[in-house]
DNA sequence: ATTTACATGTAACCTGTTACATGATTTT
DNA sequence: AAAATCATGTAACAGGTTACATGTAAAT
């Protein structure tokens, strides 16, 4: 079997982004949610619905603890913690090896299928996709600059996620890159 | 709200990339599995067990047809057909923007946290993951070749797929270059 | 002898999306 | 007045994974 090396791969990384961002520090819902749209939504998505029911079963399982607070002008919110389990739970997890990304990507099955249709379609919506890699490129590439102009020791405490910064970056240059290719093909 | 022009953006491409599929010739479930491991597999993933529950929904909808096919010294199989109504359906989608790619990538959040844990782990695990990109590119450029080395029309009849490659090839090159940088972070 | 390829499925479960639901405060 | 932000949830459904299930034929 070529596969056995791999049959204890974990997957469950929505319950490990949870813990790693509780670990960094203490937060409600909302606020991971937040941290989903930014940073780290570059390499995780979840929508709220997901992120709450995640609390919950963290909390059943004893991960993550969580108290009341209010606040003044805000809704009453729940700040999770992580707990000596869910620390446990996740250098675990972070000792284990994952499996490679899967990749389902829409956008390639048009242009993979681009004979059968209308191409004009299929270009506009290339050159949609490109506005959108764009803007995300320059978002990717301020919150770089931002990271270049803090101090050594700041920037060393976070070279880690600065890392996937540059995966973001040098990802959405490539498929700017590839998208130059392909709407040059179009215009033949 | 910022969403609004997106509202009617479509998802369900399982269903749209084996009807692509199989307008391009009609095939069995164990031939699509093959296809989604071969090229299709850089962009689309799924386990044999999707795409028979995907072709009996599709069968249900009347977007495909089956026969029986009875093959020597090999298990019978059933060939589906797309079908007027698929072909439609299959226009109409390619017709319809879709949303960029959804991405979980549980490799950057380990990078991501690695702080937390043992950075030796993590390193290693990303040397693993090198060789598997690797040898994807390789097989991706062996792809390529083959194509460079077909006569004209026949590239030009599979120039979209051919731009699916070079998504593929652009994508895994600006993976390990990323991954170098990353080596080169892990060594201080 | 063992593995790989061929060939198709069911059942249980986990993960992710969409729709529905509420309500205060702040900004435009 | 309308929209965005803050804040948390339920319910139904769609999409994807893992485990179970079976069996032949060819290649190593």
């Amino acid at each position: 079997m070529q596969q056995i090396a791999y049959y204890w791969i974990t997957t469950l990384s929505l319950k490990h982004a949870i813990l790693v961002m509780l670990e960094q520090e203490p937060s409600s819902g909302y606020d991971l949610l937040r941290h989903f749209r930014g940073s780290l939504g570059y390499f995780w998505n979840a929508k709220h619905q997901q992120i709450y029911r995640q609390l919950k079963q963290l909390c059943d399982e004893q991960l993550v603890t969580f108290e009341n607070t209010s606040q003044s002008h805000k809704p009453d919110k729940k700040v999770y913690n992580i707990s000596s389990k869910g620390r446990e739970e996740l250098l675990q997890w972070l000792s284990e090896p994952v499996s490679p990304n899967k990749i389902n990507d829409a956008l390639l099955v048009k242009i993979y299928g681009a004979e059968l249709g209308n191409s004009q379609n299929v270009e506009s919506e290339l050159k949609r996709h490109i506005e959108i890699h764009e803007k995300r490129l320059n978002e990717l590439k301020t919150i770089e600059q931002q990271y270049e102009s803090l101090p050594e020791d700041k920037q060393v405490a976070n070279r880690y996620p600065y890392l996937t910064l540059r995966r973001g970056i040098i990802g959405e240059e490539a498929w700017l890159q590839w998208a130059d290719e392909a709407i040059q093909l179009f215009k033949k």
